[in-house]
DNA sequence: ATCCGACGAGAGCGGTGCTCTCGTTCCGGG
DNA sequence: CCCGGAACGAGAGCACCGCTCTCGTCGGAT
């Protein structure tokens, strides 16, 4: 039962976010200023404070937003009932598409860290989303006995959110296709953000080629072969 | 013969870099303040403009700089005597101390771009540095007849820039092979990212024991098995 | 009805990037 | 030699920024 005084607060609240979000989408983090957001919800900048405590504050409200946006993507992306080697290309094709169409919010989060190396608790959740399906995706594999590579412990490399978020319950993954997995996850983001971020011009013509040469050469170093 | 004049001002023009540059690994890009710098030399921050037309052109030199120095790093690892999967696996060790010991830098080269999308030119040739000791790599492994994967062309793909950095005057180094090369170049800096911006934060535990399996994998991606 | 807390607005502080002006200083060509 | 123009450094100033403080106001719970 909230309050009517808790409703409005919300709905301000939520208001001020989307006003930011709209200017990150224009400006990037860099540039976004919460005194221009005030502006364009025609507030104060000293209101704002009420709702936000500084500005990193708002900007990881965006962090997590767009880790849940991506996420959900990913998510919509993934079709169960697929085969492994589909659901792995088709989430990679997804994260792609949302990096493109959001490229300041794929910045703020996993490009270069802003407020000075301290990343809130509230961001590591909302942002294993897309490991949670690239886990089920794995787990599923597993399951199914389309997983090559042999196992193989490695004690002491990986640590708890790994084990939890890559395959916690498939029968069939071990440390090194979880560590395989991490590694096909981080090369995909260096992939995406290389292509975002420029450093791939002029050495890539044809970027959709690429990136499907790419997610399907990383889909067999998990051990997803196109069987 | 250069007068006296210019190069005084040269040598204040270096000064000015560097002391931005210690200001950058102090703070980060995003928190350099030319007027602070100014205050390092001592001089008046409107002094500086006559050396610097604006703060991200005074980015841009701290950018070609950072390119060359972990280009002189990859280079200074690589030992053209070695086996090419060691010399890869040294290289991709070089690159991951260099950004451990400069993560701001590394973060300005490799981050979000913070000049508006406009990257000038003048950085790409430095930028190519690292790729130019990959290519050479590459390209005495294949004169070796020591890199796996066969072939196949691959037109419209690739763009001049990569054929002419990784192994321009390599035989037996086809458009496959570069795909794979450019694919481990963008998973390695995925990788060092991932590390150097929190992301593994909680899944890794042995971040050391992990990259040198990430590299490891990323070789035999190549086609250098350590045979 | 009253009181207290949430709220919005405004002024203000120190900082920023950048521009303009003004006096000085130095260097090269007549 | 000297003198004019170009380079230079300093200062003031503009617009903007994040953030804080204060001060009326208004609404909801007692």
């Amino acid at each position: 039962m909230p309050t009517a005084r808790e409703r409005v607060r919300a709905e301000l609240t939520a208001e001020i976010a989307e006003a930011a979000r709209r200017q990150l989408a224009q400006v990037g983090a860099a540039a976004l200023s919460l005194r221009a957001v005030a502006r364009e919800v025609g507030m104060a900048s000293s209101a704002v404070y009420r709702y936000f405590p500084s500005r990193d504050d708002l900007l990881t409200r965006l962090i997590i937003d767009g880790y849940d946006a991506l996420g959900q993507a990913a998510e919509d992306a993934d079709d169960p009932a697929a085969p492994p080697e589909e659901r792995w290309s088709a989430v990679c094709g997804a994260v792609r598409a949302w990096a493109r169409a959001h490229p300041h919010e794929y910045a703020l989060l996993y490009g270069s860290p802003v407020p000075g190396y301290a990343a809130p608790r509230d961001t590591v959740r909302a942002a294993s989303r897309v490991g949670v399906v690239l886990g089920g995706i794995l787990g599923d594999a597993a399951r199914a006995g389309r997983l090559h590579g042999d196992g193989g412990r490695v004690p002491g490399l990986l640590g708890d959110a790994a084990v939890e978020v890559l395959g916690r319950d498939a029968p069939g993954i071990d440390d090194a296709v979880r560590v395989r997995a991490l590694l096909a996850w981080s090369s995909l983001f260096g992939t995406v953000s290389f292509e975002l971020f420029g450093h791939l011009v002029g050495s890539v013509e044809d970027a959709d080629a690429y990136f499907a040469r790419a997610v399907a050469e990383l889909g067999a170093l998990i051990g997803l072969d196109a069987s």
